[in-house]
DNA sequence: TGGATTATTGACCGGCCGGTCCGCAAACAT
DNA sequence: ATGTTTGCGGACCGGCCGGTCAATAATCCA
């Protein structure tokens, strides 16, 4: 046919879901996408109908590498104090390294989620199948298996403590409070 | 002198912050403003010099209005677990009741703290607020009243439970889940 | 090589953004 | 009653917003 793509979409989405978990759906203008891609408004738009399609497909890379990623960690062997273990001390370290975007679809639930159906819906989604990674890991230890209340409860309390802490990070508390938060999650599973 | 002021800057302040907390700060135009005030944008800006001023007396006048109405509950007699019980009731009461707008500063954290250092400054400090709120609390049951150390990081587990609590509000959870992360935070205390 | 097709680019669009200006009305002191 | 001061409201501002268009350059097929 004629003239193939001189960029990888895949690459430029990474980049515009990076734009967007930093600065928010109105935070970012088409300009800072721009920049943040070196890809013009118009091949951009080749690409994706609108902005707020952008958006929307950046939280779906978000959810398929990022929450992916937690996913395999919550997934290597041990007890369900371990695996949790493991992706708190994750957590922390990139705070460490001086990363403070948090978590993106925390951000997006709030500010957009009570805005724009679409992404309250992807939202609310992603947050469930959170919890139910959550919970099939609980399940890792005896306690939680066969209870599936506890289980449930639990899971909704760490989805809770977890979410909490992204806030945290976000509002550039100091790493000793969420170390703490964190600590505490983890004696009590 | 003259003409004196027609309306009560105090009750415009607090139409102005609920917008806000509701839209987010990008997300709440001046249009947006007058609608819900009732007033003209001279008349804002007669107050307030300009947008972002507006915004951080708004999360101003959260904190001594909302926040200070959930000290007032958790100052009231008991134990410590009696005292997050009712402060956790009330928030569940009014997510029953339909209000998903969840914790102005939960938000404003989310959204501009990364994008803008006053804002940054200001709920950073509150959070610690809360936080001294929350440790201060405990303190009503012995328990805590004589080890710095866990009251502390009951605090800072508290403090992200509550964040928690106030993103999956936002991100219409139902309120089960919501039920569930806060009695098994309760049952910990 | 020629022609069809498509990516790329930058100019351009109307509209809304936050913010300002100015004419007018209201209320005070005298 | 009058002059002065101030609040008020609507017109208005430049600039940036998301989004589009048209001219150009690059690549493929035949």
């Amino acid at each position: 046919m004629a003239r193939p793509r001189q960029f990888n979409p895949d690459e430029a989405l990474e980049k515009v879901t990076d734009v967007f978990w930093r600065f928010g759906f109105e935070g970012a203008s088409l300009q800072d996408i721009e920049a943040a891609t070196g890809l013009n408004k118009q091949s951009l738009y080749r690409i994706f109908p609108d902005k707020r399609a952008m958006y929307l497909a950046s939280l779906k890379f978000y959810e398929a590498t990022e929450v992916n990623q937690a996913a395999a960690v919550l997934a290597r062997p041990g007890g369900a104090k371990t695996r949790f273990a493991r992706l708190f001390d994750d957590m922390i370290a990139r705070i460490s390294k001086g990363d403070r975007r948090g978590c993106f679809l925390c951000s997006a639930a709030a500010e957009q989620s009570q805005l724009d159906d679409a992404t309250r819906a992807f939202v609310s989604g992603a947050l469930e199948r959170v919890e139910t990674m959550f919970a099939t890991s609980l399940a890792a230890s005896p306690r939680y298996k066969n209870d599936e209340g506890a289980r449930q409860a639990k899971a909704a309390e760490l989805l809770a403590i977890y979410f909490g802490i992204r806030v945290l990070t976000r509002a550039n508390s100091p790493v000793a409070t969420i170390r703490a938060a964190a600590d505490q999650a983890l004696a009590s599973i």
